[in-house]
Formats: C-alpha cells, structure tokens, sequence
RNA sequence: GACCCGUUAGCUCAGUCGGUAGAGCAACUCCCUUUUAAGGAGUGGGCCCUAGGUUCGAAUCCUAGACGGGUCACCA
C-alpha cells in the first residue's frame, strides 16, 4: 500500500491527534485568505514605518496556504505559507496563540505539506520580511505525504510526470508553463473570434480516420456494433461544415495518433484547426501573422525569443520559400536532383538515408525536405507550394498541376502549422483518395488515407472556395515557454502504467486458487505453492471446475 | 523498434579493488521567542528496480526483464 511508510504513518497520526484535540483535519467551509501578492502590496506602508518595531497590530488579516518552510526556536516558530501568488511568511509563538495551542497543536502537529489558516498583523522582521504575526493558526487540509526535500526539490523526470500535482507544489516554473498555455489558448480562441470565426464541435469518434496520414487509435461501440476511430485530426468534419454553410469556423481540441513518442510527439495533443470561406492559402498566412503579433502583442513578449541556444526572431512578416526552391537554397540539394525521382533517390541514399525505391517525385522531395532544410528553419518561416502527392487535401495549382496550393509554417527547425486552399472539386478528391489508396498498396504506408465516401459526397453539394490551417498547440506553446520537451507543456503526459500502483499478486495454489497464505507451503521443486491440506485442496479445484 | 545512460532511506545524492550501507535535508526525542536551506545534541529509518547467474561472499561483475531519460528510426 501507497501508505506503508513510518514517514506517512506518522503524519496519520498527528491527523489522529488533531482530531483527539477535537481539532478535524480536513474542516469544510475554509475561505480562501487574502492572496500573498495583495498582502505585500497592501502592507507595503508598514515597512516604512519610523519605529523600532515596524508592525501595524490595529490590522488583522487572514492568509491561506500551504506550508513550505519551517524554522522552529523554542517558543516561536517562522513558516512559509504558499499560496497560487507566492510565498509569504508566518510568525506565531507561545504567547500570542491560545493557551496550550502552541507547545501542543502547532509546533508539534503541522508540519511542512499542509494546509493552514493564519490570522494576525503584519510587521517586519530584524531582517526586514513583511511577515504575519499570528493570533490564531488553523490547519485546513492535513497532508499525510512528506514533501520532497525544500532545497534540492523534486528533480526525478518520472514522478515530475507522472504526480504533475507534486511537481506544481515543488517547481514554480511548472505552473508557470502552464498558466502560460492557458494563457495562449485563451487568445487563440478570441483571435479568432474577433475575426469572425465560430467555435464548432465536432466528433472525437470517427468511423473512418481522415484528415492526415497517421495510424489511429481504435475503440469499439458495443450498442452500434462497430468499431470507432479515435480522431487523428477534425478536418473532414470541419470542411462538411464548411459545404454546409458555416464560412468561417475553428476548432481547438485533441488529436490522437498511434505512433512514437518523443520530445516533440504525444498520443494526444491539441491543435486548432480553422477553415475561412472565400479566402486563399495567402490570406492564411496572413492572418497566422497577425495571430503571432496578437499573441506576443497581448503577453507581452519581446519579438526575439530564445529558445534553447536557438534566438528566434519572430518580427512579421515570416520568409516565404517555395518548397521545392528550399530544397536548393536551404538545403543545398543540388537543382537537378531536387527535381529528378531517380537522382533523389540516388542523392538521399549517398548520405544515408535509407529510401523506398517506390516512392514517387513528391515524396522523395519530401524526404529530401526532412533531411536536409527542416532543421536549418529557425526564424520562422513559411514553406509554399507543396507537392502535390504528399498534399492529398490540398487544391491543385491552375498554374502547375504538380503543386498543391499550400504551405508549412517553420519554426526552431520544427513544424509548426500546416494550412493550404482546399480540394473542393468532388471527382479530384475521390481519385486522390485513390491515390492514397493505391499508395498503400506499393510502399505499404501504414498512415496514408482511406477513402471517405460521405466526404466526397459532401464536396459533391459544392464547397465554397476555402482556405484551412491546423496549428500544433503544443508545439507553439514549447516554442514561446522555452521548453523543449512536449511532455513539460501536457500536464499528464501519457506514460506507461506506474509498477509500483499495481495490486502485487497474491501468492496462491498452483491446483486451487486458494490464496490464504497460512494454508499454503511453497513447492519443492521450482516456483509457486501449493495447499498444505491436500484434501481440501482437491475439494476447491472440484468446486472450481463446477 | 535499435542503441546509450540511469534506478541505493520520504527527497537530493555518495558508495573505492567484490568483503554485507553512508551523508545532507526530512522524521522522532531534547535545547532554543526575529529565523531565511535557522542553529545545537541525540535516535530511528534500506526488497540497494526485479528475476536469474558467477563467487566463500554481489549495491558493485554477467544475463534477461521493468520503468524513466536521451539519441536515432518511425512520425510531417
């Protein structure tokens, strides 16, 4: 059990005495104290006070807060109380506590961990805190759990992930991040709302995965009888909106993908993704601009941010670079082969990489992309003019019939949003479903995308001319928090299952199941026990049968 | 999926050549009424990740596995 420990057993016991003291240790109707930010900026006159003793007795106020610190001599006692603001200190000793409450209640029963109550007036120390005096000292919520220890911290990754609330309590910075996160999300969704989208909905269970090329996760509904796909991405649904006369709409919400995970790839991660009728993949990147400026406009962030011993310039308007023109310019691919199957081939092979012969023009290009410029993309930058095999949603250029109408916005050497005018001719839909059907076929690929009927009749009532752009959430919060791994901007990351939580398995009967362990000896030879009682043994493995 | 690194007290970490476990903080018992990682005296606390193996003897060496981190692959 999680509580098997003399550290935990003993903080259930000053619980156990809190309440022989008529004290509860988990009281209800608590109401939160004056936060610690107010407290300082309130009682700031009392530092400026022209006496020996700087102290305002006539004020009485209520902090709330967890403790963190405490510095015990003899008959006082300094703590520090943190609340969502900060830290602030508390003083309270023998005589100005009710009789008894100190030598018996709040020097020995709370302790670092829990939760108080502090009431007094504020003065300023020797050292010159503004600090609570107090009168009265309640505890609010008993923590039975030690705290990590105060000067090093919590630093193991593993329990930072996996008790995130542990790793808030010890590291600030944490609930920073994430303070930071909502933050963005927040003026994400107002951006888009100031420019006229609307928030939709639309469904996390999919009978048919669309949207990208990634492996789904899969689930069952037992009443429908069929199998449901977790979504890998909202963009058929929300393009159905768009047929349906929605000109504008957003989503931010998950994705799931079944694949690896790394620094910078979660099973479960959230993006926005918005579709705007009557506008072209230019006004897109357009408006990502604006939404940048907005963002760092309304955080207050300076235009150059540093990330890692990167410094990113993100002043508007971003570089644009036609894909296949990065592959020479950026990546040093030589023009002839950037532009020839074979010689890619040939080219990724020489350094390296190794390569489906199958693959056509496109994908090779996109190899020779992911090789060879995504990670010299720092400033951002957006890349135009996909082509168009590896674009399967993507409208056809009418200037050339091999590029897609799209772009990919960079960022750190990292991909950042994807936006693109969207296929709204039916019959090239359904042949590009074909496409990637066919594409299963040769190479095998796992994520390439399945024919969606429904899709395709819905293209067929006639989309208005749209442009739509996914952003990764995630990744945009890491860049502008400076964090470099996606699992310190998700608040659970996934992770396996904990050992140390699972039920260890009883000992028990290799014949009968019987798993009281006075009744069972181990085996002789080998691993497992069995019954002592061998006629009672065989009784129960009968009954078992049965 | 491959490789590298890590896993020792509640936390942060030592642990030599293979000889049977250590520190600081935390806890417990004392002293201490303005401390700042408070200080002082004392005490208790260990499935050395798990399972095998080598050995007279394993935290330490070997093999397999679990979990985590990293690199690569996959994944845009």
């Amino acid at each position: 059990m999680i509580f098997d420990n003399q550290y935990i057993q003993e903080r259930i016991s000053k619980a156990e005495r809190l309440r022989e003291e008529g004290i509860n240790p988990y009281p209800a109707n608590i109401t939160k104290g004056m936060p610690s930010s107010e407290f300082f900026k309130h009682f700031a006159y009392v530092k400026e006070l022209d006496a020996d003793e700087k102290k305002d007795e006539a004020q009485t106020v209520t902090l709330t807060g967890r403790i963190k610190f405490i510095r015990i001599m003899g008959k006082a006692a300094f703590a520090k109380i943190e609340d969502s603001d900060g830290l602030v200190q508390i003083y309270y000793n023998r005589d100005d506590l009710p009789e008894g409450y100190y030598n018996n209640i709040a020097k020995k029963l709370f302790e670092v961990g829990d939760i108080v109550e502090a009431t007094g007036y504020p003065f300023v120390t020797q050292t010159g805190e503004l600090t609570l005096h107090c009168k009265d000292l309640k505890i609010v919520s008993k923590a039975i759990m030690p705290l990590p220890e105060k000067f090093h911290g919590l630093t193991d990754q593993e329990i930072r992930y996996r008790q995130r609330y542990l790793d808030m309590i010890m590291n600030p910075e944490v609930k920073e991040t994430f303070v930071m996160r909502s933050k963005i999300v927040s003026l994400i969704r107002r951006f888009f709302e100031d420019h006229g989208f609307l928030e939709v909905e639309t469904p996390m269970m999919h009978p048919i995965p669309g949207g990208a090329n990634a492996k789904p996760f899969i689930t069952h509904h037992n009443a429908l009888g069929v199998d449901r796909y977790l979504r890998i991405a909202p963009e058929l649904y929300l393009k159905r909106l768009t047929v349906g006369g929605m000109e504008a709409v957003f989503e931010i919400n998950r994705n799931f993908r079944n694949e690896g995970m790394d620094q910078t790839h979660n099973p479960e991660f959230t993006s926005i993704e918005f579709y705007w009728a009557y506008h072209n993949y230019h006004d897109l990147m357009k408006l990502t601009e604006d939404l940048f400026d907005y963002i760092f406009t309304e955080l207050q962030l300076p235009k150059t941010l540093t990330y890692g011993d990167m410094e990113i310039d993100f002043t508007t308007p971003f570089a644009k670079v036609p894909f296949v023109e990065a592959l020479t310019t950026i990546g040093g691919v030589p023009a002839e082969v950037a532009a020839d199957r074979e010689k890619g081939i040939a080219y990724l092979k020489e350094n390296g990489v190794e390569v489906n012969d199958n693959l056509t023009l496109g994908y090779v290009q996109a190899e020779l992309f992911d090789e060879f410029v995504e990670g010299k993309l720092i400033n951002p930058t957006f890349i135009t003019d996909y082509p168009i095999d590896i674009s399967p949603l993507s409208r056809r250029s009418d200037e050339n019939p091999e590029i897609a109408e799209r772009f990919e916005l960079f960022m750190a050497g990292k991909e950042i949003a994807n936006g693109f005018n969207e296929l709204n001719d039916p019959l090239d839909q359904f042949e590009r479903f074909k496409a990637q059907a066919d594409a299963k076929e040769a190479t095998g690929d796992e994520e390439a995308m399945h024919m969606d009927l429904d899709f395709v009749r819905a293209l067929g009532h006639g989309m208005t001319p749209t442009a739509g752009e996914g952003i990764g959430i995630d990744r945009l919060v890491m860049m502008l928090t400076n964090n470099h791994s996606i699992r310190d901007v998700i608040l659970f990351p996934a992770m396996k299952p904990e050992a140390a939580l699972e039920e260890k398995p009883k000992n028990a009967c290799k014949k009968c199941g019987n798993t009281n362990e006075e009744e069972l000896k181990p085996a002789k030879k080998g691993k497992g026990y069995f019954c002592i009682d061998a006629a009672a043994c065989a009784k129960r493995a009968k009954e078992n049968k049965k």
